[in-house]
DNA sequence: AAAGGAACATACTACCGGGTATGTTGTCAA
DNA sequence: TTGACAACATACCCGGTAGTATGTTCCTTT
């Protein structure tokens, strides 16, 4: 009947060249990376590219989009779940810092996203996106931030500044950006405890207790 | 009688222009940084800086430098104090974190330098200064590795993997580099806060118990 | 006082990369 | 079969920026 299966959601085209993109921008950063850049590596030109974008800008914020539509897809279940809050701080941090490591490139481009927001370094046009993925990211924090509080009001937890500690936490999580390189084994047993060594060092740097460090 | 008090260490004329450039490098990125805006940001031209620099890579390697040679300063002297490991760790870490702080725009070139370097985009004419960096980093980087190290054969830590630990405690120390403003209050009391807030989360993270981390 | 050079400013070039305007090909609907 | 449009490719423009070549000024040295 109609031609693609369902409208709504990512056209196909653009799914390639998102995920050349993300590893583009991943490998050579936002600035340094040229359209033909991507559009090598996908062995066609610009014209493919600006048929599905308007900018570079649009692109990157597209790819910044998926990224973290793809952390809210891992977490909010998890958020969800009938559970103690700190079982699902954990559950929840640990599927974060796995989403890092698994679609790391998408993730990177999150991170220079973020830095390109609160740099402000943008064109007039852009502002509407901007706002928006501004406010994605907040939604996301926040999702973590609540559970977080709720583990202080239990009293498993113990918080000076409550905003710092959010950053530091998600500092820890999000450290396999910066130093995990996928032939470092692509298995899941390694991703999973690399994972682990990371949650763990961030529910102890909150203070969380040893004994709840286990899963129930 | 010379020209210049002491020749061998920075040329008067350059350290205007590196405080420039680090900020401006901050503001907007090493890419996205022009040679132009740093010259008027200072109130000058290009020519002053070309006079200094034979190139804009040089230029920001030298704020790179310079912002390693801070973090040596202020951490060796620490290392070299005759004392318990866990305390010259957390002594070390504190002031690490607080160099972050003070320094931010020398060490936010260095977290970006330290991107060039492992994407490796770069002239074969720089080849030469990169490989000083890189064993430059390497080498504060193994100053804690050592202290580390030792407070775990004292069982004092527990580590899993020392490398990624390494790692996650420098994440946290760093952390103020991303959400620290300058205008959130300047005053060392302020600083202190926080930097101890961070050192805490990092030393709690690697297994420290709760007494070890007061000040002896 | 004359020469030389340090410390810049000014003016210019060359190139790269974002964006556009225009062709080309296949596919589907009527 | 033919028009229409999606999905690209090709060719081109043009602004911005790194780097250079050439003044200009002042200070120092002899």
């Amino acid at each position: 009947m109609s031609v693609t299966e369902s409208v709504d959601v990512k056209p196909q085209g653009r799914e390639d060249i998102l995920n050349a993109a993300a590893r583009c921008f991943m490998d050579r950063g936002y600035t340094m990376t040229s359209i033909d850049d991507v559009a090598r590596s996908l062995g066609s030109t610009k014209g493919r590219i600006y048929h599905h974008y308007r900018s570079k800008a649009d692109l990157f914020f597209d790819v910044f989009r998926t990224g973290m539509t793809m952390n809210f897809d891992t977490v909010v279940p998890i958020k969800n779940e009938a559970r103690p809050a700190v079982d699902k701080l954990r559950r929840m941090a640990q599927a974060h810092c796995r989403a890092m490591i698994r679609t790391q490139p998408f993730q990177r481009c999150v991170w220079e996203g973020v830095e390109m927001l609160m740099r402000g370094s943008t064109t007039p046009t852009q502002r509407a996106t901007l706002v928006d993925l501004q406010a994605m990211r907040e939604n996301y924090a926040d999702i973590f931030r609540t559970v977080l509080k709720q583990v202080e009001r239990d009293g498993l937890v113990k918080i000076e500044n409550s905003s710092i500690a959010l950053q530091l936490m998600f500092m820890s999580l999000n450290s396999p950006l910066f130093w995990y390189s996928e032939r470092d084994d692509q298995n899941p047993d390694a991703i999973n405890r690399i994972a682990r060594q990371c949650t763990d060092f961030a529910l102890r740097g909150l203070g969380l207790n040893e004994e709840l460090l286990a899963d129930a």
